[in-house]
DNA sequence: GCGCTATCTGAAAGCGCTTTCCTGCGGTAC
DNA sequence: GTACCGCAGGAAAGCGCTTTCAGATAGCGC
């Protein structure tokens, strides 16, 4: 916004012929103005289209009206998911959200971090897990703990090893155990996993309670494959685990969107699910229901851990303990999944 | 953000043993600082870590590096692969974006423009189609009026009947006829279709532009069922239209996520797809082609049009006449649509 | 050595707003 | 009629920054 002039509260003040201190009380409510100033005022606010400065407002009250969310992919159900709820309680709120997206890269979630601290948003949400890597978590620490310190709130989703935040935290470790145990009851009794990246909290707990689950049974996973965590990731990786030879009767996949990538690269082998090998998944995106066959996964409620996150974040009070609120995944037995063959 | 008190200029400066315009302008690299002094400001900035207060700057600045868009729903996949685009590209220039949710509702709509408008946004984008309505048509040109008098920038995804601004226009009439041709090709005569809510621009064109190219073959359209832009609608639609009696070979949803809807309601009702009826959608969000059948689509490069968006809302110069880019929709055959039975 | 210019630094103004603080008014009590 | 109180409105300060503007210092030619 360059080169024109804006209507400011000046303008209208003059134009209604008072002070500005009174057309601020006037348009804020303030405090008493007598009946025909405040008509005044306010038909001179109407007629000049004025809108307050609200960085000016920001200024001067040393607080404002938005949040920051920072997420990996906006395009990626688990997260539009998320989104999608902290959307609905902002705007309730009357509250703006500043979206970013890191495209992973952990050096521009430290930069979105220190500009939303630039803007001084009320609270800044850190959506998806965390790296688990000393140098993006110490430099994380640089740019929250001043921003903690002056007052900032910070919620997250996910388990961040080094972020003393409150929390929401998908339990991912109990979910993907409870899956393991289902698919064990199903009889299946060679796996295979699909994971994502280590180093992201995640998939650590996701991979480590489907394979501890499955280690309680006696069982033990050799065939991992690791990749992105996007449909190419799952598509990839399912696609190294067959050209090695696929010794399993399951595959597990750390997301869902993993999973449809997955399937697609099965089904281009000419494997059937789920006669030939079983699927599941884990985050219950919406999609995965409408795929045939429909996938076995882990559901959260990724909506409600929208509202969760930003709820946490803007509480006032409580000011003392950190709050970590645990969000159990549910077993969704879908078509995708039946016994060996 | 309350009750701390943040590190300012003046501290950096304080601490540095220089004025407040000298530390301007080391952390600006506005002009020459002798480098002892430049060494000691920046020192003493990482030491406090310190951070702008960007509503200061914007203050003083009168321009800031923010934009806003704002969506119907951002887990609509349609909208979310837009936003890829523009966050990518938001991301390149250093730019922060602040997105806003309408839900469909379009006084929040106006309201969301107004916000965006107080804090001075340096453009403003308005993804997916107007609203036909008088009402709301007046309302929006009272907020961007004096947002565009002020310099501020409006660009727009789709055809806005009022809105005389920058526009990304997918071939909505064209790419729908275009369809309609090519499924006319696979020999089907009798046509069904899910439009979405009358009075989106872009139902009126997909629906008139594949009505027209049916019409111009001599075929017309009398099973048409309307409902909400989202899976569920889709899939209310296509059970309406199963419960009159489906006379038809090939049903056209306005929207994919429709017909994702529609295909799970066909699905249940033992029809299959498309050897007992075909379908067709519009969009080719990611999904469709891991579906079962994959979906015949009218293909929109969503991702470049967000980057288009953004890319045409900040381009400067050029004040003078009105862009139109228009993205044309590619026909993509996949196996949902067969010929009749 | 003196005067002039070229640089760099600091003082101060001002962006648009909110919020004391203070003045002036009318009303009440004596 | 005088003294006092309460209240509404205006003047002004100040939020944190950038940017003139002017002053100080150094460098140069003569």
């Amino acid at each position: 916004m360059a080169d024109r002039v804006h209507v400011t509260l000046r303008d209208v003040a003059l134009a209604a012929g008072v002070s500005s201190a009174t057309a601020s009380r006037v348009l804020n409510g303030t405090a008493k103005v007598r009946e025909d100033l405040r008509e005044r005022v306010e038909a001179a606010a109407s007629e000049l289209a004025y809108t307050p400065n609200a960085h000016a407002q920001a200024l001067v009250r040393a607080s404002n009206e938005t949040v920051g969310v920072i997420c990996h992919d906006v395009s990626d159900p688990y997260f539009s998911g998320i989104a999608r709820g902290v959307m609905r309680a902002a705007a309730q709120r009357d509250l703006l959200v500043m979206l970013a997206s890191t495209f992973r890269d952990s050096t521009r979630e430290v930069a979105y971090v220190s500009m939303l601290r630039a803007q001084r948003a009320r609270a800044i949400l850190l959506i998806g897990s965390g790296f688990e890597d000393r140098r993006w978590e110490q430099a994380m620490d640089v740019e929250l703990r001043p921003y903690l310190n002056a007052g900032g709130r910070v919620a997250v989703v996910s388990r961040h090893r080094s972020l003393r935040v409150d929390t929401v935290l998908p339990e991912n470790r109990e979910g993907a155990a409870a899956l393991a145990r289902a698919l064990l009851a199903l009889g299946h009794r060679r796996f295979a996993i699909l994971s994502g990246p280590v180093g992201l909290s995640t998939v650590v707990d996701r991979v480590g309670g489907f394979r501890d689950a499955l280690a309680a049974a006696g069982v033990s996973v050799d065939q991992i494959e690791e990749g992105p965590f996007n449909r190419e990731g799952g598509y990839a990786g399912a696609s190294a685990l067959l050209d090695r030879g696929l010794d399993a009767t399951c595959l597990f996949a750390a997301t869902d969107v993993m999973a449809v990538g997955a399937l697609a690269a099965l089904r281009e082998r000419g494997l059937r699910v789920p006669e030939d090998v079983s699927l599941a998944g884990f985050d219950d995106i919406p999609v995965v229901r409408d795929l045939t066959p429909p996938l076995t996964t882990v559901s959260l409620p990724l909506e409600e851990m929208g509202e969760r996150v930003i709820a946490l974040a803007l509480r006032e009070g409580s000011r003392g303990r950190r709050r970590i609120e645990r969000v159990p995944g549910t077993v969704i037995l879908r078509a995708s999944t039946i016994g060996p063959p």
